[in-house]
DNA sequence: GACAGTCTACCTACCGATAGGTAGATAATA
DNA sequence: TATTATCTACCTATCGGTAGGTAGACTGTC
């Protein structure tokens, strides 16, 4: 892997332990063994680096709906709830969507306007992923679209946080159960 | 009101605007019109500014608590969701558990400490609540109680920093929707 | 094959601003 | 006079960022 390519997944694992404010670009100059002047050299701001470090995670997020699009509504759901169990017990890492919300009003506008627009992503594909398992009878058919979608993403975001906290990531699980029984359908197995 | 109490009144502002690495000393002495330095005769460092506020937001919430002891379990579900709705509307605020959950690996240990047992509190008053709908029938009988209150506590802890991203508290309201469905009660009027 | 020019991937050394924090003087009040 | 509340003036460390340089690989031309 490339200098630019590790500089990222440092960036990623550092946003998501450390928060937006919590890393600096020395702290991953150092772990790279190389001169914070010569990460400008790849990203020219933190604000550029950022706005990388966003679309890296939308890209992730689509190649991963991509290999689930012949899926059933359940499948998928549980997929989307094992990303979140697995930020968890990677180092007790928060999704990045609770990060960048939580630093938010720090955040330069660009930086703010890209996490909406991967956040309406993510809200889109659960909204679909309902609506599918809903016309097919996967889901309980008077599901509110739109407001499930929000209650599995603040559920999921606020769960991984807490989870830190405890330092207890089966809780992911145990609001993984809640979440399939307001859907009505069994938990997995 | 005294400057301390002005102080501490702007750091949980902050704290929850701006994220635990987004504000200052300075930051809160400008407001004050006083210097910085003034500012560490109430406070001896950032974290004992930090331990101060949570012991504060423990305070009020043990008041709030108080205050609510004869109510039913609904009314007491739905004044604690609306203290998340209050946050979200005033600047959009995110609650301090979640502020301090991003942060979380950057805090001194005290603060971490004392954090735990804010939101171990918290989950205590919120299980008691369910323990006690449940034994008169508010709620439904197969609630999984602590799972049930972590599932409350993260949904709206995602909840309003999801609110802040869209700049719609009504994400707040709608949770609250679910989370009667999901406890089988009606919704507020 | 030799040379010039260019590009990549780093470096040293610095900038102004701000962070958290301290020492000691000073003003107001009881 | 002692205490409380504030000040000026400073400290060290770090922040994001920049200027300018360089070793070595690559490319094109004669």
């Amino acid at each position: 892997m490339d200098t630019k390519s590790r500089a990222l997944a440092l960036g990623q694992s550092y946003l998501q332990t450390l928060g937006y404010n919590g890393f600096s670009f020395q702290t991953i100059a150092d772990r790279l063994h190389i001169k914070k002047a010569s990460l400008h050299y790849y990203f020219a701001s933190k604000e550029e680096l950022g706005l990388a470090l966003i679309s890296s995670y939308q890209q992730d997020f689509e190649t991963w709906a991509e290999g689930l699009k012949s899926s059933s509504g359940p499948k998928k759901l549980n997929s989307f709830i094992e990303i979140f169990l697995e930020f968890s017990q990677d180092k007790n890492k928060i999704c990045p969507q609770g990060v960048l919300c939580s630093d938010f009003n720090t955040l330069p506008p660009s930086l703010q306007k890209k996490l909406l627009s991967f956040h309406e992503n993510q809200k889109a594909w659960l909204q679909k992923m309902l609506q599918d398992g809903i016309r097919n009878g996967e889901f309980r058919r008077d599901l509110p679209i739109s407001a499930t979608a929000d209650f599995i993403l603040s559920s999921l975001q606020g769960g991984v946080q807490m989870a830190r906290l405890r330092k207890d990531f089966s809780i992911i699980k145990k609001i993984g159960h809640c979440l399939h029984d307001f859907l009505k359908i069994p938990p997995p197995s």
